[in-house]
DNA sequence: TCCTGTATGATTTTT
DNA sequence: TCATACAGGA
């Protein structure tokens, strides 16, 4: 046990070793936050506080859930496989599939990802006949999953118009096909385990006995509903409350765009009546110039809970500022810079290229193919998501629920076997008429069709009953034969890599098989399954039956909550290449943040938005405190974006860091972000200044200057709109156009060929 | 059924 | 600019 606790910092150790009670933990970023909340798990089992069994530890992602589990399975002597570690909607899958007759689910339920969510959607509005103009597909699903995530249903749905209403009603309809096909969405899980909880008082009073501690990461990226369904689990105003332990750190909070509510953590602190506020401000990862940097800049944000990085280590290189002319030339000086690092010695891996967005890339992408430099670009497909093995994915769905309509559609026509448009139409129609699934609704048609149709269902029937007794893998092999995938793409020209994924995907489900446990006889699993060991071991058994769900089922769930890796390209040693919102929970040994421009980072549409730039702002701090040793800041003058030519004015951010931490590899430029005045003579002596040639390649830093002899950041004035300064100009000749933020008016876009401008000093 | 042209829209993303 | 989605013709 001393053992455990060696190393700890003060704060660590009193996090770790605190009481049995409501805590919050402020970690900062590079403040051993997951060794912090694998050393309390460890510690309360290794000083017989709780069981393994009694504590429950939620994470957002399933790699953060693996690295707690391979951590705590080195800190304990006992096997971890079987705690409730795991992500919000992995462990209620785990809950659902346990309670699904009170969860009014089939125990076979399928989950849908985002793609079969929207296709599901798209799916109904053509039933519905509802014009997709007035209701986009796209925003109907995040209509729908906005409201999951508020813990509304249809019903609670507040109707204020004709739209509101129109929305509210094809939520229902959307739920009840939903029930009708036995599936369920990601925000599905977590709502349906939240009403099981609140609706079922012995099933609530079990797990509130069960789990006495209750360890939540990542806090500030909580929504409502993940806190409501806390607050069930954990009772705090009940008589015998769990201790619930939040970790978070609301100057990391950069996802409110996806439903994500820092203010969970004062929710937290008030209705959880949280006595200990622990916050851990040392910092292991970076040296001091990088972490007074992101102090500085995160202290402009108002209404933060307060924290301030610090470190042992010393001052450290001072961070490297640079201005390029164009986006071309910033991703040239990339490479050139990239190229000294190496020779240096830095590992190729250990260099980070961040971007606000994945547009941004593909310039420094070229750059770097060009100087035959390896990277990797994360971000990309997924492995579960490829057209190919969602096909596969589909058939299998369909092996396990004939009723999965998503999925049937998905493939009755793929590969080819002629069911088109037309038929499937008045399938569609028959079926909706009697409320019935597509495969049902076969005999009501007539016609060549039908006959299509029939052999299709009859396939899979045969293929049903031919894969009862196989095993998994030789089931997928099976099912990929009978319905031809495997077939088509390989007579296809450029197939070859796809026919590479479905053997992978074989190769996945015997690993899946192996590593589970699902190997094990039925009788062995059987008796498992009757104790309450059972129950935690394996991700879906009946506890009043002790019916263990199929491996086919565990596969399906497995792939659609885990979708694998999405990096594009596996290879290890290379320049990583990624969006800030992707480093997250990463640390880089260099650190290059491009494309610091106002509109582009921070964001223009961000701009708009209630505490916009604030997020903006968090999301530039965990971008710096990603830097372990040497950080670079550059932006260009120019930039193209959408083929058009912006000018854009440099971050705002850079006015909001300490002077004394920068270098600036190139003139530093006057005039900054909107908040202060414009001022033309530093801009202007800037222009005049010869170029320092800080490092070896620096480009000339004259922009190729716009034809219409404005500038970004100058005041101009108009005869209706008054006195304004130029936000951005973009386009050519008489394309040109520019956005101009006028006093009074506020910004608007004006053709520069039509409205006057007057330049103003 | 497949192919080709055009329209459209383009932060950030995990499950 | 550029990718993707969909409509319409062969």
């Amino acid at each position: 046990m001393s053992d455990l606790l060696a190393n700890l910092n003060p704060e660590q150790l009193a996090a770790v070793t605190l009481p049995a009670e409501n805590a919050l933990i402020l970690a900062g970023a590079g403040s051993g936050k997951t060794r912090v909340l694998t050393t309390r798990i460890a510690w309360l089992i290794g000083t017989g506080q709780a069981s393994p069994a009694g504590i429950l530890a939620v994470t957002f992602t399933n790699k953060a859930a693996k690295e707690m589990l391979t951590r705590l399975s080195a800190m304990l002597p006992m096997p971890v496989r079987g705690m409730w570690v795991g992500t919000f909607h992995g462990l209620c899958n785990r809950f659902l599939r346990a309670h699904w007759k009170v969860a009014a689910l089939p125990q076979t339920f399928q989950i849908l990802d985002t793609q079969d969510q929207l296709s599901a959607v798209k799916r109904l509005l053509k039933g519905l006949n509802v014009d997709e103009q007035r209701a986009p597909p796209k925003q109907v699903q995040w209509f729908i999953n906005g409201c999951k995530e508020q813990g509304l249903r249809a019903k609670d749905c507040e109707v204020r118009d004709a739209q509101s209403r129109l929305m509210a009603e094809i939520y229902a309809a959307y739920e009840a096909q939903c029930q009708r096909e036995g599936v369920a969405d990601f925000a599905e899980l977590l709502l349906r385990t939240y009403e099981v909880l609140r609706d079922h008082a012995e099933i609530r009073q079990h797990y509130r006995a069960r789990f006495r501690h209750i360890l939540i990461d990542e806090f500030q990226d909580t929504n409502r509903l993940q806190y409501q369904w806390l607050k069930l689990l954990a009772g705090p105003n009940e008589a015998q409350p769990s201790a619930v332990l939040a970790v978070g750190d609301d100057d990391q909070s950069i996802y409110a765009f996806r439903g994500a509510n820092v203010g969970n953590m004062d929710d937290y602190q008030r209705e959880f009546h949280v006595h200990h506020l622990i916050k851990l401000e040392h910092n292991y990862r970076s040296h001091a110039n990088i972490l007074q940097t992101a102090n500085a800049l995160i202290a402009h944000n108002a209404r933060r809970l307060g924290k301030n990085l610090r470190t042992e280590a010393g001052a450290g290189e001072p961070v490297r500022v640079i201005e390029q002319p164009t986006d071309q030339q910033e991703a040239l000086w990339l490479v050139e810079e990239i190229r000294l690092l190496l020779r240096d010695g830095y590992a190729r891996d250990q260099i980070a290229l961040l971007y606000r967005s994945n547009a941004q890339s593909r310039v420094i992408e070229g750059a770097l193919f060009n100087a035959a430099i390896p990277y990797r670009v994360y971000g990309g497909m997924r492995f579960f998501e490829r057209a190919e093995i969602k096909h596969a994915l589909a058939y299998l769905r369909l092996l396990d629920n004939p009723h999965d309509d998503t999925a049937f559609l998905r493939v009755v026509n793929f590969p080819p076997r002629g069911i088109g448009a037309r038929t499937l139409e008045q399938l569609q129609d028959a079926a909706r008429l009697r409320q019935v699934p597509l495969a049902d609704a076969i005999s009501a048609l007539g016609g060549r069709g039908a006959a299509s149709l029939q052999a299709f269902v009859d396939m899979l029937g045969r293929a049903r009953v031919e894969c009862a007794a196989m095993s998994l893998p030789d089931l997928v092999r099976h099912a990929l034969d009978v319905s031809g995938l495997l077939e088509h793409y390989r007579a296809e020209r450029d197939g070859q890599d796809r026919v590479e994924n479905l053997e992978e995907l074989i190769n996945a489900a015997t690993a899946f098989v192996t590593q589970e446990g699902f190997g094990l006889d039925a009788e062995a699993l059987r008796e498992q399954a009757l104790s309450e060991q059972a129950l935690q071991n394996l991700q879906a058994v009946d506890p009043a039956t002790g019916e263990t769900l199929s491996p086919l089922t565990a596969f399906l769930t497995h792939a659609a909550l885990e979708a694998g890796d999405n990096q594009a390209q596996a290879g290890q040693d290379a320049v990583q290449m990624m969006t800030v919102h992707a480093a997250k929970g990463l640390e880089f040994d260099v650190v290059f943040i491009t494309g610091l421009e106002e509109g582009l980072f921070p964001h223009e549409n961000a701009m708009n938005e209630a505490d916009g730039v604030e997020e903006e702002r968090r999301l530039m701090y965990v971008a710096i405190t990603r830097a372990r040793k040497r950080l670079y800041l550059s932006h260009a003058q120019s930039r193209i974006l959408h083929g058009q030519t912006r000018y854009n004015l440099r971050s705002r951010f850079f006015d909001e860091l300490p002077e004394d931490t920068l270098k600036w590899l190139s003139p530093k430029a006057g005039a900054g972000g909107f908040g202060g005045a414009y001022r033309p003579t530093l801009r202007a002596a800037w222009n005049a200044a010869p170029a320092a040639p800080a490092v070896p390649f620096t480009p000339a830093v004259q922009a190729s200057a716009p034809p219409h002899g404005l500038r970004v950041g100058q005041s101009v004035f108009h005869t209706k709109f008054g006195e304004g300064v130029i936000l951005t100009l973009e386009g050519q000749g008489t394309d040109a156009r520019a956005q101009v933020r006028f006093h009074r008016h506020g910004p608007k876009w004006l053709a520069l060929n039509i409205a006057k401008l007057t330049p103003v000093n």
